[in-house]
RNA sequence: UCCUCGGUGGCUCAAUGGUAGAGUGGGUGACUGUUAAUCACUAGGUUGUAGGUUCGAAUCCUACCCGAGGAGCCA
C-alpha cells in the first residue's frame, strides 16, 4: 500500500478510504474509554493527523502505550470524519507499527515550551518543531520562487565558484583555504610560501559570486547566482552569519533605475508565492510569533517602494527632529538607527536609498557625474535593515583602475575582470540578497540562526 | 571586537548573604471523544568553570567559558 502525505489526508478526499499514514508523534492522550489519541506528524504540513488508536489492538499495551513524543510509526486505517471538534477528519488505526520508540527521559523536543536558544543546540532535533517546520516549507518556497522569477525572466543560473584566489571581491574578512601542513608551514624569506600551497597562491572562501556573474551577464545578458558566502567577519548580532546563502542577478543593458525596480519585484513576487502558497505556516508565524507579519507583507506586496537618494536621506533625517546617537553627515554611512527610522518611523515601509557617497562604497560601483557619488542602492526592510546592496557597476576602465588604485588594491588580479571593460563593454547592473534575511523577514523571526538549517557564526560550527 | 544583561532539576523560570522552590515534562493512580486535557501523589539539583571574601555564598569580588540584546562590519 502506499503511503500518504498527512497534507493530503487532510484535505479529505480519500475519506472513508483505508489509507497508509508515515511519520513522528507530535502527542498522545488516552482515553481510559479504551483507546488513545495520537497526534502525528509527517513534515508535509504544519497540521498534525489525530490517529484513534483502539486498545484492543495486539500491540496497545506494550507499544502504543509507550508512544511518547518523537516516535516513528506507520498507521494503516480508516480516514473518516472527525467525532470531535479539533479537526476535520482522523484516521481510525487497523494497524500500528513503531519503527522507533523515543525515550521522554532523554529526549528535548517533547510537549513542554523549549526556547530557541535551547532548541539551537539541538539544531538535528529542532526541524521537528512546529516553528522550524514551518521555516523550512517557507524557506524551501523562497528558493523555487526565486528560481521561478529570474528563469521567467530569462536569467541563466550560474554556479560561481566557492573557492576564490582574489583577496579583494570586495566584502568583509574571508576564511583562508589551504592544504599546508599547520604544524610546518613552508615559508620563503620570513612570508608564508603559498607557491607551496594547492592552489599555488593564497586562496579563500567566496565573499560573493558579483565578480564573476557579471562576466556571464556580459556574454548571455543575464546572469544569477544562489550560492553559499562565507564572511569571516567576527558579527554577533541576529543579522549575520559566517556562512549564508546570497542572491545575486546580474544584467547588462540595465541601469541603476532598472537594478532597482527588479529588485522591488523580485521581492513582491517573494512574499507575493509565499502568502499564497504558505498560508498555514505563514498563519502560524502570524500568531505565534510576530502578530503583525501578515499586515506586513500584505502591505509591502501591495505598496511601491520608496525611492531616496543618500543626499535626500540626510536632509529628512536632520529635519526629522528625531535624537540619533550618531549624528547623521553628509559622507558618513547609514547608521541602523537611521535606516530604522526611514522604514519604521518615515516611511513605513521599504526604502530603497541610492546614490551613497563615492568614499564608503566599493570599488566596482560606477561613479555618477557629479563625482562624489556612485550609483549604489541599498533596499531596506522595517526591522532587517539591508536585505539587498546593488550597484550599477562601473564600466569606465579608466575610472575603475584608479578607484581599485585608490583603495590600495594592485590592478593584476583583475585582469579579467577589467577584461570585460576592454572588450565589447556595457553598462550592467546587478544586486545581492541575503537569502537568510529575506526567510527572516517574511517569517518574522527574529534571529537569523533560526532560519538556516545549521547555523555557523563565531564560535559555533556544530553539527 | 565593544557595551549591557544572563547561566539554578530534563525544559521554562523564582529564590537580592542564613534550610534551594514553582510551573512544566516523566512515573503512579483517578477521570475523560481527548486536543497546551484535568485532578491527586511521587522521583528529580555539587546553582556555567576556577579561584577569592565571609561564621555562612545561587546571591558579593576576580578571571575564564557559553548564551542573549544592542553597536560596528555587511547581505
Amino acid at each position: 500500500m502506499k503511503r500518504t502525505y498527512i497534507a493530503k489526508a487532510l484535505k479529505g478526499k480519500d475519506i472513508d478510504k483505508e489509507i497508509l499514514i508515515k511519520g513522528w508523534v507530535r502527542t498522545r492522550r488516552d482515553s481510559k474509554g479504551g483507546f488513545s489519541f495520537i497526534e502525528l506528524n509527517d513534515g508535509s504540513c504544519l497540521s498534525n493527523l489525530q490517529i484513534i488508536v483502539d486498545a484492543d489492538l495486539d500491540n496497545y499495551q506494550n507499544e502504543v502505550i509507550r508512544l511518547f513524543p518523537g516516535s516513528s510509526i506507520s498507521v494503516r486505517g480508516l480516514l473518516v470524519k472527525s467525532q470531535g471538534g479539533g479537526q476535520c477528519v482522523e484516521v481510525k488505526a487497523y494497524e500500528v507499527n513503531v519503527y522507533g520508540f523515543c525515550d521522554p527521559d532523554e529526549y528535548v523536543v517533547g510537549k513542554q515550551r523549549v526556547s530557541f536558544e535551547r532548541l539551537r543546540e539541538i539544531s538535528h532535533l529542532r526541524v521537528r518543531t512546529n516553528t522550524f517546520g514551518a521555516v523550512t516549507r517557507v524557506r524551501n518556497k523562497l528558493a523555487k520562487a526565486t528560481h521561478d522569477f529570474f528563469q521567467d525572466l530569462g536569467f541563466y543560473y550560474i554556479n560561481t565558484p566557492i573557492i576564490t584566489a582574489s583577496d579583494c571581491e570586495g566584502a568583509g574578512e574571508m576564511f583562508r583555504v589551504t592544504t599546508l601542513d599547520q604544524a610546518d608551514i613552508p615559508r620563503s624569506e620570513g612570508k608564508v610560501d603559498y607557491s607551496q600551497d594547492f592552489f599555488g597562491k593564497e586562496s579563500f572562501l567566496t565573499v560573493s559570486g558579483q565578480l564573476g556573474v557579471e562576466c556571464f551577464a556580459c556574454g548571455l545578458s543575464n546572469a544569477y547566482t544562489f550560492g553559499p558566502t562565507f564572511r569571516a567577519e567576527n558579527s554577533n548580532t541576529s543579522r549575520h552569519l559566517a556562512e549564508f546563502w546570497m542572491i545575486e542577478p546580474e544584467m547588462a543593458f540595465a541601469d541603476l533605475a532598472d537594478d532597482a525596480d527588479m529588485a522591488e519585484e523580485y521581492i513582491k513576487y517573494l512574499i507575493t508565492t509565499v502568502l499564497d502558497e504558505c498560508s498555514e505556516d505563514i498563519d502560524f508565524f502570524n500568531k505565534r510569533i510576530d502578530k503583525s507579519i501578515l499586515e506586513t507583507l500584505t502591505h509591502v506586496k501591495d505598496s511601491e517602494f520608496i525611492r531616496l537618494s543618500y543626499t535626500d536621506a540626510i536632509d529628512i533625517l536632520k529635519k526629522s527632529g528625531q535624537k540619533f546617537e550618531y549624528e547623521t553627515n553628509w559622507g558618513s554611512d547609514l547608521q541602523t538607527e537611521h535606516e530604522r527610522f526611514l522604514t519604521e518611523k518615515e516611511f513605513k515601509k521599504p526604502v530603497i536609498v541610492t546614490d551613497y557617497p563615492r568614499d564608503i562604497k566599493a570599488f566596482y560601483m560606477k561613479q555618477n557625474d557629479d563625482e562624489k557619488t556612485v550609483a549604489a542602492m541599498d533596499v531596506l526592510v522595517p526591522k532587517i535593515g539591508e536585505i539587498i546592496g546593488g550597484s550599477q557597476r562601473e564600466d569606465n576602465l579608466k575610472k575603475l583602475d584608479s578607484r581599485i588604485k585608490e583603495q590600495g588594491m594592485s590592478l593584476e588580479p583583475y585582469w579579467w575582470y577589467r577584461d570585460l571593460r576592454k572588450f565589447g563593454n556595457v553598462p550592467h547592473a546587478g544586486f545581492g540578497l541575503g537569502f537568510e534575511r529575506m526567510v527572516q523577514f517574511v517569517t518574522g523571526m527574529d534571529n537569523i540562526r533560526d532560519v538556516i538549517p545549521f547555523p555557523r557564526t563565531p564560535k559555533s560550527a556544530e553539527f
